[in-house]
DNA sequence: CTGAAAGCGCTTACAG
DNA sequence: CTGAAAGCGCTTACAG
């Protein structure tokens, strides 16, 4: 058992106090020019790693940050948690991965972990956090930005997608092909995504004056075989829909398999829109029109807050990002019938 | 700036040393019951959560992982991924992420960090490793386990698909349905994955007494986007295959679009398979023959043979998990010309 | 410019 | 059963 170098060995080597040695590798213009580089030179040549551990004892901060997701399964979560990352190393601080899997056990469990850490901050990118779960970061006083939800208590710094404007945007592009029979298939664990963008849906149809039998509005859970079986509830119904809104991408790749395997084209029977533009969105069959979230960014600048936060900042930050339609082809003009 | 409540803190709301807080909070039998019972409850009712840095100072042990991946963007990462996590928090482990990015700069930065952190072990999926990256590693003695990546220098610790297996049960399949002209759609930056699958795709085909022309093998980057590319090159062929091994489900997305798009049918006129088995694999259009790899048991498996080594176990662990064979509609048998 | 000292929050022999 | 002491590897006032 090898144990590492510590600024003691450096000391000895070079024949000085080991606070010569912490100044010299902190950079400290009290130290002499050639101590310093001999100093350095010795720590390369010796691969000497500074412990954080005792460092961050002394300075009061971890340089690591927590990052809760309820699934990483989910290629936007993955996209997020990429963007925080990135911005996070360049920052200098180090992501502590936790995975909730909306479990609200596993949840406590992770805010304790993360406590353990002393972790300087966090951001989730879980659609639902439980209720505890930030009391619990907020009695210690940690700064917590979340992604997407914005419905916690005691935190108000946030980044999230105009969920509004987004549906908006999507419900206007089907409404403007015709379509009346608009149906909505969300995401029951979706939290207020999900709500907003059912709100967002209702609200277009209202404008549009368009009325909507209660059983166009379906759930699934985020997943391709989600969205299938929501779909394949949907084409049971007397007067099916023949537009169908997705909480996101993935449950549109369900949809659009369950309308194939009912002997029914897209977008010529039914047009499909999706929500996050995942890179899959330009590969499947017919390739998806859908709402794109700067995904990366979105993690980017919630790390940004974050570190605004961690440094001190008191102003409560609620940034909203613009998403963009991109329009492919499965969507469609409504026939005559 | 509320500090977090110390074991110092507990000891004086006790009035007691805090040694003894200590060994109640550990559970040692040397203090007495309902000592230990109240100070405890003293713990829970201020919320005291013990500090990971100043406890592994003492124990020389962060009780913490390193997990690097080249990109948590492709699904298969995010799986071995949440399999790693689930088992490292099952057994009080944390995980720092690090995404490399296949950066060989990023690549030494990580590796610094992760050291910096003191982490009891790395595993990594990354699929190309860099030479000084495992090196430095071995310097500091961390035990390393690499999934899908057996070419490593000091390290001999892995998990891996048995891709030799996997590509004769992909090419047997494919050659069973009467395909004689199959290409490969490999990933230039697959790394031993891509060389193994290559090579077992090639003894198929000498196996089955097959020639192929050199354009038959093709190279993309694990995206669809590369997977459409490449095949698109292959449909510009004067003897296009009629048959195309891919190295991933992503790259066999991107196939299937690049051969609608070419007005061709799948399976009808080109079979297609894939490999990992994706969620998505079962929505494509059609459904996608891959091959199963068990990606988060491997996630689990890696972190279970890094807990050995964490433990001291010496021994070299090198495990070879079979994939299985999914049959979907992406194959069908050799149309007669 | 350098060193000795104190301290961050723990654990754990060593006494009693 | 409990406490005083030493120490993990750092940083940083305080002297000199």
């Amino acid at each position: 058992m090898n144990r590492p170098v510590s600024i003691k060995d450096l000391a000895r080597l070079a024949g000085v106090s080991h606070s010569t040695v912490s100044r010299a590798l902190r950079g400290s213009p009290l130290v002499a020019p050639e101590m310093t580089k001999r100093i350095r030179e010795l720590a390369r040549v010796n691969g000497y790693r500074a412990s954080l551990a005792a460092r961050s004892l002394v300075t009061r901060e971890s340089r690591t940050i927590g990052c809760v997701v309820t699934t990483l399964a989910d290629p936007f979560m993955a996209e997020v948690v990429t963007g925080i990352e990135s911005v996070a190393n360049r920052n200098g601080y180090s992501v502590l991965l936790a995975n909730s899997n909306a479990d609200s056990r596993r949840e406590l469990d992770v805010v304790h972990t993360l406590q353990q850490h002393r972790v300087d901050g966090v951001v989730t990118a879980a659609s639902r956090v439980g209720a505890h779960y930030d009391q619990a970061l907020a009695e210690s006083q940690i700064p917590l930005v979340l992604i997407n939800d914005q419905q916690s208590a005691g935190y108000v710094h946030s980044v999230s997608i105009d969920n509004a404007a987004a549906a908006a945007l999507l419900m206007r592009h089907l409404t403007g092909l015709g379509h009346t029979r608009i149906a909505y298939i969300g995401d029951a664990r979706g939290g207020c995504s999900d709500r907003q963008r059912l709100a967002g849906y209702r609200a277009a149809l209202r404008a549009a004056r368009l009325r909507y039998p209660p059983e166009y509005v379906e759930h699934g859970d985020s997943t391709p075989a989600g969205g299938a079986l929501a779909m394949s509830r949907l084409l049971h119904l007397r007067r099916p829909p023949t537009a169908v809104f997705c909480y996101n991408d993935r449950t549109a790749l369900g949809v659009l398999a369950a309308i194939r395997k009912a002997g029914l084209q897209v977008p010529r029977d039914v047009s499909v829109v999706g929500f996050d533009d995942l890179d899959l969105a330009s590969y499947t069959d017919p390739p998806l029109t859908t709402l794109r979230q700067p995904m990366r960014i979105m993690g980017q600048i919630a790390f940004e807050i974050l570190l605004g936060l961690m440094r001190g900042d008191a102003a409560e930050r609620v940034v909203t990002v613009q998403g963009e339609l991109i329009v492919r082809q499965s969507t469609a003009p409504l026939r005559q019938a």
